[in-house]
DNA sequence: GTACTACACTTTCAGAGTTC
DNA sequence: GAACTCTGAAAGTGTAGTAC
């Protein structure tokens, strides 16, 4: 059946495909358009069930209203609200999502980079895996609005919205201090990304701080493609090699809850025998028993935050020079029964 | 094989036709 | 002649069709 066009419409009613446009976008007031052509044309295209075809909107405008999401994993707890919290403010402007991940594959995230452009995308909202930066920079480089979340590299012309990490990971080893702990295990994943890496050197700082040398590292790296029950074997012999470890800090959630299932299978009580903090919540560590103390990345704000930055792009980038925002938000400590 | 044209559909500027 | 109401045409990109 063929789709019904402006042109079906404007013929049904009567006059031009210019008029139609009018009225249908809430122009008819401003081009003088008669009141009763209006009601009529609604009611036309009500009955005939126009639909506008997006392409060539797309086409004539030069905007497409989409806005290209690139995460690092939909199915991680941390993205999936990302995601959720940044769809419903695009709505409130207009825009729609087009939703991808990388798995942490710089090929892959190329790969769908290219395929936001194929579709026209008006903007990207992308947390970049290691080897993406020239594709990204790319994008930046041609003035197509671009906010990086999470993740992000050095770069004049590049503007993202971040957590605190190396502070949010220096607030949880306080604490962890403040408790009298002081061997302290770090695990955390093999890919180099720079929260990853802050967080890392977080530790490290925090432990010579305290310790007034260069204390031991006690730091297990896992392969991030390692499955469940590899990582909990990884994990298992870590705990076994290091006897004397009071508390563990894990650098991610996905590896909290590996570690959680490890604990628990050791038969090892929190805090007595081992003291656990997480960076970055999860529902889990609010229901397990006692619950896990955790370095809570502010959601909401970030969500909220990335896609005002980049909205901003998209309305001064036909008057002005781009604007770039590097902004970092502080998390918080979510203090429970594991430490 | 190459070059050119028409077409898809919509928006929007500039201006034409009508009425008073 | 001014105000009102509407129209014509161009432009945007990719592709199928046609001519040479």
């Amino acid at each position: 059946m063929k789709r019904v066009s402006l042109k079906d419409v404007a013929l049904e009613a009567g006059i031009s495909t210019s008029a139609v446009s009018f009225i249908l976008n809430g122009r008819a007031g401003e081009m003088r358009i008669s009141k009763d052509l209006e009601k009529r044309v609604q009611a036309i295209a009500s009955r005939l069930g126009y639909v506008p075809n997006q392409v060539a909107v797309s086409l004539r405008t030069g905007q497409s209203k989409m806005i290209g999401l690139l995460v690092e994993s939909i199915a991680g707890h941390f993205f999936g609200m990302l995601a959720k919290i940044i769809e419903e403010e695009a709505e409130k402007s207009g825009y729609k999502l087009l939703y991808s991940s990388t798995e942490n594959k710089a090929p892959r995230g190329i790969e769908i980079l290219k395929m936001f452009s194929q579709h026209q995308v008006d903007g990207y909202l992308v947390t970049p895996a290691k080897g993406m930066e020239k594709e990204i920079l790319n994008i930046a480089g041609h003035n197509k609005p671009l906010v990086l979340i999470d993740s992000y590299f050095p770069s004049d012309i590049i503007s993202y919205v971040s957590v605190d990490n190396y502070n949010g990971t220096m607030i949880g080893m306080r604490h962890l201090f403040e408790r009298g702990y002081e061997n302290i295990g770090f695990v955390t994943v093999d890919i180099r990304l720079v929260q990853i890496e802050e967080r890392k050197m977080a530790f490290r700082d925090a432990l010579t701080e305290k310790k007034g040398k260069k204390a031991n590292d006690w730091i297990l790296e896992i392969p991030y493609t390692t499955t469940a029950e590899e990582k909990i074997k990884l994990i298992r012999a870590f705990i076994i090699d290091h006897p004397d470890m009071d508390a563990i800090f894990f650098a991610t959630n996905y590896l909290g809850i590996p570690g959680l299932e490890c604990i628990q299978q050791q038969g090892m009580r929190m805090p007595k025998d081992i003291a656990m903090i997480c960076f970055d919540d999860h529902d889990l560590f609010r229901l397990f028993p006692g619950g896990i103390t955790a370095i809570q990345q502010p959601i909401d704000e970030i969500a909220k935050t990335a896609i005002s930055v980049l909205i901003r792009q998209l309305e001064t980038r036909k008057h002005s020079k781009p604007t770039y925002e590097q902004i970092k938000l502080l998390p918080a400590l979510i203090k429970r029964g594991s430490t």
